[in-house]
DNA sequence: GCAATATGTAAAAAGTATTTGACATATTAC
DNA sequence: GTAATATGTCAAATACTTTTTACATATTGC
């Protein structure tokens, strides 16, 4: 599972600190998924797609077998 | 958290079981997220809605607050 | 260069998802 | 109505996600 957090939260102008607030986690919590440490739940990937405006689908390339 | 998966899956006409070789997990898996005793992580939602010819953002819907 | 802000990382603890094996009830087909 | 198939549920074990605290490095503005 790949994302493209860090792109568009850079095209945003934000920081892992506000976009972490935003979704209610830490900020190390978003640097691990952005840096592909593991993936987050499903709840979680909900709220990074709606502070980053865009949908799950858009922000997770599921590319079938893991890596 | 809640999602679309019986309603899709028996248009589709393929029981618990049937899904859940498709997604790779066991059919308690499968039973456990339709009652919504809990969320899929993130690779299963990808998985599920891949099965079910539709996309994450459709097969779930992410209510803010949890249930 | 110095201060402030941002990012990377690590270990322990707590919480959550999934498997396995098993049993019970429900539904469908004949 | 009996057999077969499908679904609900439980407990224990394992794996994964997130928090907390802490420190290190990088980047930016002045």
């Amino acid at each position: 599972m790949k994302n493209n957090i860090r792109f568009i939260r850079k095209e945003m102008k934000i920081s892992q600190e506000e976009l972490a607030h935003k979704c209610d986690v830490t900020r190390q919590t978003v640097n691990a998924i952005e840096n592909n440490k593991y993936d987050p739940t499903l709840a979680l990937a909900f709220k990074l797609s709606i502070s980053l405006n865009t949908k799950v689908d858009n922000l997770f390339i599921f590319g079938g077998e893991e890596e």
